[in-house]
RNA sequence: GCCGGUGUGGCGAAAUGGCAGACGCACAGGACUUAAAAUCCUGGGACCUUAAACAGUCGUGUGGGUUCGAGUCCCACCACCGGCACCA
């Protein structure tokens, strides 16, 4: 493939400069406190030295990636995109004068590693070192301005130790929605029976109101209390507790794949069936770990509003968020012999104000209640259809939705507002999980309940009258005027639903209610390579079993070594394997489940910021310049990742955060303030990159035979960031050219040419200093630049930098080709011109600008100052002043002409100069000139008629 | 079904309501070369006229509208991509 001759020497000149970036520490970035390398271009730049503080310090910007899980295949051309437009703005950044802070790390907990230990027996360490090993060679090999000395993986220890002790966080918590905040589970208040004995005289009083005891009777008394509270009270406590904390344990059902011996996440589940391998999947009840997301579902959506991301993603994250106001409303059940709590059915509706069209009621299959209910004629057809739901998977639930099914449950309910007796049905159209698994009906103005009731013959009833009259009201389910519904009669439904709203909790019958699509958050998996627990297992007086946290100094808590990493025979997670391990904590077992994927990724942007740090997860100082009093914007000011992580990975880190804002550990209650989505690189052939597609293009190949200069460019010149688009080998070669034009306009055509014959008979070791042997072009000079040379750097300065703040980098390259364009006509060229250009070229293509860079001082007997560091160029509008303009002419909106006038020149001298305009005379001949528009500078159209 | 995004030459794309197609790819012609590659120069939306050009007409998914003027703003629709999907 590379036989054609090369554009410029890349190969030489790009391993040299990353090396060079990597023994000067060019990219490192100072923390407060930090103590400046002597000589640092950042130092020098900034005129500090020594240890510097947070005010000393320039303005921080710190520009995100989402990092990468280093998987077996490496880089692939996506994962550049991204990476090239955040080190392109950090570079601009830099020389704006800004201290960028711009990590690389990898989530590198995972299962393909988990996958290939099961198959080969090689420790899942092993296979992610390799991995990240590869990994670090192809971005490095692109120039990325990373801070390697920040640079981070979830599965180090030291890294998932305090990822382990978040989880520790989060489970001492607990959400006081007094305060509405989370806080420490100390703070939690027990119910009065539940209360610590620290105030005897108030136990006593409570127990024996009135009474006044001896001293032997009090003496008894908490003799007796204590010997009760050992036996019984402990224990409620704790479960009153556990119940409150944000990480918590629940019997959920879960994906579980008997094939692959593992449970899968919801998100690797894909019709059913598992995503690697294909194999069915079946839920599962099993103990399980939760975290409390839900109990921050406001400020999750509340909060998306005090953040700069595309209204794209705010929607589906609002829309996972899933919060919709209505009204919990009671049904009793007719002649019911039930207690109290059995005896009615609480409802959640989004129109309280349809109650009167409630001709019956439905409940989940799953409800609590259906057992109690059910009539003795209706028990084995109810009996059959729940056992026949539950053996369905969600994905056949809502698969079959087309055709509704159900089964009355021979019982009756009594609506609040009339009195009137409806069905009770059961039928799998009902959610168990959301709102409150039962539902009232209203067919005549809700879709599925339409569709329900016409199936079975229920009655439909009209409530809702639509605004206009044409329209159907049997199925009309938006806002209109109420009917036949007593009092609420001829009230627009916003209105009618505060009327009955309010009639309700006045009537204890129900109460306003904000309900949420959103569940907490599954967090074990039963797998080998994730982050063990920090929690252990130990048994009560009573024979049952209760966890523990481990205390912070048992952190971290390591893996097991295996032999085999398979799950048990038994289904129980493979570190159940390990025996030794399992009973290491005297008196306890260890839990054997691990976190998932996303604990690592919840909090790495913390760690970036003081990435060493042994003595906590994250130091204040670095952590509050960093993320807050640094800079303009709070948070990350720029993070920039795909859209497979529009929801998960950014909604569980932006809740970890704020937990970690609540416990007063961050300083800001948003991770990222600013978040751009990049488009995904589709092959060749315009379809999706895939191995079975045959279209993958691999980087590897691309760098080899043009270089990460034009790579980075090419990435950068398909389109705008946010577009998918479809690669295109042939545009590399583009700006390959281009790039090769920008070295030929500096460099001496014979010298290079002397440089390619001594190249193919040189050494290896020595063709470096073979770059020597090329000259800069003679026509450089120190000469005064003239106006149509500055003239040309100016627009390209202005044009380059306006892009680079809106983010445009495709038009920012057009007009570096449109200035090198007219550049490579130039007889003379002045240094003056051509040093600022490099400077716009640098950010892009950092290799050949620095090669240049240090080329043309050299050459003009300078020492070059560090292109990274240098202020970027000041963009004169004088320069770009012009004595004279074209303007466009039409006539009657059309385009005819351009005249030249003056550039101040003043509308009646436009207005002559267009009429003399011979094309636009020919249009004028024989019709009069009705009305003259002028915009100034801009054109000029003649209305004739 | 609902929500979001995108529709512009052969292709990737560009255009604060003001000369549509900058820049690049591919293509064609020319220069250089023994030749090729590389490089440099030139051309190019469609149609119609023409020896050629000039001029002209049409042209930004479709149909309307606002405006002196619309790729851009408004209304209705179509297609493709992404997300959600019995959420009461």
């Amino acid at each position: 493939m590379a036989s054609s001759r090369r554009q410029y020497p890349f190969h030489l000149i790009e391993p040299k400069w990353q090396q060079a970036w990597d023994a000067q520490q060019t990219f490192r970035a100072w923390n407060p406190g930090e103590v400046l390398a002597d000589g640092h271009p950042f130092a020098k730049r900034h005129g500090l030295s020594g240890k510097v503080t947070a005010t000393q310090l320039p303005k921080k910007f710190y520009i995100l990636d989402m990092f990468p899980y280093p998987s077996g295949a490496g880089l692939h051309v996506g994962h550049p995109e991204g990476y090239t437009a955040t080190d392109i703005l950090a570079r601009y950044r830099r020389a704006c004068g800004f201290n960028v802070l711009h990590p690389m790390g990898w989530d590198s907990f995972g299962l393909p590693a988990e996958q290939y230990a099961v198959k080969t027996g090689q420790h899942p360490r092993k296979t992610t070192e390799a991995n990240i090993a590869n990994f670090t060679r192809q971005i490095k090999s692109l120039g990325f301005s990373y801070d390697w000395s920040r640079e981070v993986a979830t599965t180090d220890v030291t890294y998932f130790k305090w990822t382990q002790w978040i989880f520790l966080k989060l489970y001492n918590s607990w959400f006081n929605p007094e305060t509405n905040r989370a806080e420490p589970i100390e703070t939690l208040e027990y119910p009065k029976e539940l209360r610590l004995i620290s105030d005897w005289n108030q136990l006593i009083y409570e127990s024996a109101p009135g009474e006044i005891l001896s001293k032997e009777q009090e003496n008894d008394f908490k003799k007796e209390f204590q010997e009760d509270w050992n036996r019984n009270r402990e224990k409620l406590r704790r479960e009153f507790r556990d119940s409150k904390r944000l990480a918590y344990v629940s019997e959920a059902p879960v994906n579980w794949c008997p094939e692959l011996g593992t449970v899968l996440a919801n998100e690797e589940v894909i019709d059913g069936k598992s995503e690697v391998g294909g194999f069915p999947v079946i839920r599962k009840p099993m103990r399980q770990w939760m975290l409390r997301i839900t109990a921050y579902a406001e400020k999750l959506l509340a909060d998306l509003d005090t953040i700069d991301w595309s209204d794209s993603l705010k929607e589906m994250q609002r829309n996972w968020i899933g919060r919709s106001e209505g009204a919990e409303v009671d049904f009793q059940i007719a002649d019911c012999q039930l207690p109290i709590a059995d005896s009615k059915i609480r409802v959640f509706t989004t129109r309280p104000d349809t109650l009167f069209g409630a001709t019956y009621m439905v409940l989940a299959p799953e409800h609590r209640l259906v057992d109690v209910i059910t009539t003795e004629e209706q028990l084995s057809a109810v009996e059959n259809y729940c056992e026949h739901t539950a053996r369905k998977s969600d994905l056949e639930r809502t698969e079959l939705a087309k055709e509704k099914t159900g089964v009355w449950t021979g019982a009756y309910a009594i609506n609040p507002v009339n009195g009137e007796k409806i069905p009770i049905w059961i039928a799998d159209y009902v959610l168990a999980s959301y709102g409150t698994g039962a539902i009232m009906a209203v067919p005549a103005h809700d879709e599925r309940d339409f569709e329900f009731a016409k199936k079975f013959s229920l009655p439909i009833i009209q409530v809702v009258q639509p605004p206009d009259a044409k329209t159907d009201w049997q199925g009309f389910c938006e806002n209109g005027t109420s009917v036949n519904s007593g009092f609420l009669d001829g009230l627009p439904t916003a209105e009618a639903k505060k009327k009955i709203t309010a009639w309700l909790e006045e009537k204890a019958l129900g109460q306003k209610t904000i309900n949420y699509k959103l569940r907490d958050w599954l967090f074990s998996r039963q797998r080998y390579w994730g982050e063990p627990f920090p929690i252990v297992w130990k048994v009560g007086p009573d024979g049952e079993s209760y966890h523990e946290a481990l205390p912070e100094s048992a952190l971290p808590v390591l893996p097991p070594t295996l032999e085999d990493y398979k799950p048990t025979a038994s289904g129980e997670p493979p570190l159940a394997r390990a025996k030794e391990w399992l009973n290491e904590v005297p008196g306890a077992v260890r839990e054997t489940n691990t976190m998932p994927q996303w604990a690592g990724s919840c909090w790495y942007y913390l760690r970036y910021l003081d990435a060493k740090n042994a003595g906590t997860f994250v130091g204040k100082d670095a952590e509050h310049y960093w993320m807050k009093s640094g800079g303009d914007k709070p948070g990350v000011d720029l993070y920039v990742g795909g859209t497979e992580h529009a929801v998960l990975h950014l909604f569980y880190a932006r809740f970890w955060h704020k937990v970690l804002f609540d416990l007063d550990l961050v300083s800001t209650a948003e991770p990222f303030f600013k978040l751009v989505n990049q488009g995904l690189i589709l092959g060749e052939d315009g379809q999706k990159m895939s191995k079975s597609r045959g279209n993958v293009v691999n980087p590897d190949d691309i760098l080899k035979e043009f270089g990460a200069d034009a790579f980075r460019l090419y990435e950068m010149f398909m389109g705008p960031l946010e577009m998918s688009k479809p690669w295109s080998t042939k545009g590399v070669e583009g700006v390959y050219r281009f790039l090769g034009r920008v070295w030929r306009l500096f460099v001496d055509e014979k010298s290079e040419t002397a440089f390619e014959q001594a190249e193919t008979t040189a050494e290896t070791q020595s063709r470096g200093e073979l770059l020597d042997l090329i000259l800069l072009d003679g026509a450089i000079t120190d000469a005064a630049a003239t106006p149509a040379q500055l003239k040309a750097l100016h627009a390209c300065i202005k044009k380059v930098t306006e892009d680079l703040d809106g983010m445009r980098f495709n038009t920012a390259i057009s007009a570096m080709m449109v200035f090198i364009n007219e550049a490579m006509t130039w007889q003379n060229k002045p240094v003056t011109v051509l040093k600022p250009f490099l400077q716009l070229l640098a950010p892009f293509a950092p290799h050949l600008a620095e090669e240049l860079w240090a080329r043309l001082h050299s050459t003009f007997g300078q020492i070059a100052p560090s292109l990274s560091y240098a202020p970027w160029p000041k963009f004169d509008p004088a320069q770009l002043i012009e004595s004279e303009i074209e303007l466009p002419v039409q006539v009657n909106g059309k385009f005819r002409d351009t005249i030249k006038v003056p550039v101040d020149a003043d509308n009646t001298t436009i207005e002559v100069a267009a009429k003399a305009s011979e094309k636009v005379q020919t249009f004028l001949s024989g019709k009069t000139v009705k009305k003259v528009i002028i915009v100034p500078k801009r054109m000029v159209n003649l209305i004739v008629g």
